[in-house]
DNA sequence: GTAATCACG
DNA sequence: ACGTACGTGATTACT
């Protein structure tokens, strides 16, 4: 048995690695020991991030408490395999950080069902991210395991990945290649394997204890946990790409790239993507520039660019100028460059040997406990061209079927905040903006006004003010103004709440506390933001509250990707009409006395096509 | 690393 | 006292 001791905290602990069947067998029975006491720790390492790539191994198993680790190597097969899956059988709780990560991986790579991992795991990562979901960069710890156990057990704790790194450079490796390249017998390899091991099993009772010295509700974590498996289970399944229709468009666009950063060449612009090239070459030309960036430079943005090409929001000529030939070319040339670097390279980049993209669902990613999809960013697709989303395709037989809840954030204030005549409407089936409109200017309003009462809705939901409405809009200021007195004296719930919330929240060490238990930490400089806060988190747990409906309803294999306030799905072509009716039943429910309730479209084979595209 | 930009809900 | 648009991920230029 290989053995090495590091200090935590005030002790000793201990990291073995089994050599021999003998070592296997003493591992084996600490394990079944432990699992009396309580949960294990496990953790794993790797080749690297990207699970669903060729060559990619899983190297060592680890499991813990919090004085004891065992790196179990894995790649030596054989004996240390039979090992750890008859632990990771045996035992009946784990403790995992990030456990999503680790479940994919055994899942994958040592043939260890997701679905029999999951149920037996408590996430530390969920676990601190209750408690408080910000970044570093935002004023939190972070939710890290290296922040989280300098924190709360030992301020010496080691950033075991930061000096692997370090490691690895030294042997001669790089970040990248030295998880695959370091020798399965290297000590500090060893080591740092079986102490993120430990750090996980002693961070749990300081994460249980601030559960509930905040009180933080046992449902809320489990169903956190619910929802992190099944987003593990649609990450597993992944989405098809069409790899021949990416190749051919990413050409396409660096054609087009290429040939108008030519035209910018033309006026001394090297780099389209410089905005200080950009803009002085537009001053050259004779343009105006009077924005600002938040740094004092000149900006150069769509939204100024567009104007100076005579191009309006869509891109269609306005025939109100001479178009700047310059800035035609490059929001064109720009355009074209960056979607088929931020899109058609990465689906090239992450799809699998299969044709298939596994993009990285987490689940609890923004202060509000919102969502996000990462490698490829699948929630921030182009919508306004299908070209893209064109490139998606649901599985074989399949269609692509997408359903959205109805106006879901205006909803949930009407409910959060009790806003009387709002729900009035939403109970009558009226148009919200509709009805606003009628009531601000009459039965005879227009179309603008209907608009207008729109962004003023959204100002609200974003906690938005006159200047911000004014210039979303683009209405007259002094109509914004009127429209937004006469908005706040049809609703005046909303106001009242705001402040009732911020009053709540400052009494409450500046947090927030949503319909759900979700601690919500507001910035004391914007303590506005409470409104956005509590809609957004609650909209967050509205489309969490559907996914529980969509398993139980046996739907959990065709869903692709929750996005926000929709879900993406793939389903059997034929029977593509039963299964648009039991998405929006599940998506269907009360939230304080307002009907929430969803709109299910059936597309073809392609995301695309739900845009416009015709496959 | 920060700023600017752009994609989404 | 008053008023404040929210939340993400990703790329490129530049210091």
């Amino acid at each position: 048995m290989q053995t090495y001791r590091h200090r935590v905290a005030d002790d000793i602990v201990e990291i073995r690695i089994p050599q021999t069947d003998q070592d296997l067998r003493e591992f084996m029975s600490w394990a079944q020991r432990a699992s009396l006491r309580g949960p294990i720790a496990l953790d794993t390492e790797t080749t690297g991030l990207d699970i669903f790539t060729d060559g990619y191994r899983l190297r060592t198993v680890q499991f813990g408490d919090r004085d004891t680790a065992w790196v179990i190597h894995w790649e030596r097969g054989g004996r240390f395999r039979e090992a750890a899956l008859f632990v990771l059988r045996m035992a009946r709780r784990f403790l995992i950080h990030n456990a999503s990560f680790d479940w994919l991986v055994l899942d994958r790579h040592a043939g260890f069902p997701l679905e029999e991992l999951a149920p037996k795991t408590t996430d530390t990562k969920i676990k601190s991210t209750l408690i408080d979901p910000r970044q570093p960069q935002e004023g939190g710890i972070g939710n890290g395991l290296k922040p989280l156990s300098a924190w709360y057990i030992d301020p010496t704790a080691v950033d075991t990945q930061a000096d692997l790194t370090a490691v690895f450079r030294s042997l001669g490796m790089t970040k990248e290649t030295g998880w695959a390249g370091i020798d399965l017998q290297h000590p500090t390899y060893n080591l740092y394997a079986g102490l993120d091991c430990i750090y996980t099993a002693r961070l749990d009772p300081f994460l249980t204890e601030g559960l509930s010295h905040f009180g933080v509700r046992e449902a809320l974590v489990q169903y956190e946990h619910e929802i992190a498996r099944m987003c593990a289970i649609m990450q597993r399944a992944g989405i098809v790409l069409d790899a021949e229709y990416i190749e051919v468009l990413r050409e396409r666009l660096r054609e087009e790239e290429a040939k108008y950063a030519f035209v910018a060449a033309r006026y001394g612009v090297e780099s389209v993507n410089s905005g200080k090239q950009v803009s002085e070459a537009l001053l050259a030309m004779g343009e105006e520039l009077t924005e600002l960036t938040d740094g004092g430079a000149l900006k150069v943005d769509k939204a100024v660019l567009l104007p100076l090409a005579d191009l309006d929001r869509d891109w269609q000529r306005i025939g109100a100028r001479t178009p700047n030939p310059l800035a035609d070319a490059a929001l064109r040339a720009k355009r074209a460059g960056s979607w088929a670097t931020t899109y058609a390279d990465t689906f090239l980049d992450t799809v699998d040997s299969n044709g298939r993209i596994h993009a990285g669902i987490h689940t609890l990613a923004a202060r509000t406990g919102r969502m996000s999809i990462t490698k490829p960013a699948l929630q921030t697709l182009p919508s306004s061209d299908w070209m893209i989303r064109r490139a998606m395709l649901a599985d074989e037989g399949h269609v692509m079927v997408s359903t959205d809840f109805t106006a879901v954030e205006m909803r949930v204030l009407a409910g959060l905040a009790d806003v009387k005549r709002m729900k009035q409407a939403i109970a009558n089936g009226d148009d919200l903006h509709d009805f606003t409109a009628g009531l601000v200017y009459g039965e005879g309003f227009t179309k603008r006004h209907r608009k207008l009462c729109k962004g003023i809705g959204f100002g609200k939901v974003y906690g938005g003010g006159l200047t911000t409405i004014q210039r979303q809009t683009g209405a007259p200021v002094d109509e914004v103004r009127s429209a937004l007195g006469a908005y706040d004296r049809v609703y005046p719930e909303i106001k009242r709440a705001s402040v009732r919330w911020q009053r709540e929240a400052r009494a409450n060490g500046m947090v927030a506390i949503s319909a759900t238990g979700r601690r919500l930490p507001l910035d004391r400089d914007r303590t506005y933001a409470v409104i956005n806060y509590r809609v957004q988190s609650t909209a967050r747990d509205v489309l969490g509250q559907a996914m529980m409906n969509m398993e139980a309803a046996g739907l959990l294999d065709v869903l692709k990707l929750p996005i926000h306030d929709e879900v993406l799905a793939s389903v059997p072509a034929r029977e593509a009409a039963d299964y648009a009716r039991e998405f929006e039943r599940c998506m269907t429910m009360d939230l304080f006395g307002v009907r929430i309730d969803a709109a299910a479209e059936i597309g073809g084979r392609s995301w695309g096509s739900l845009y416009g595209a015709d496959y």
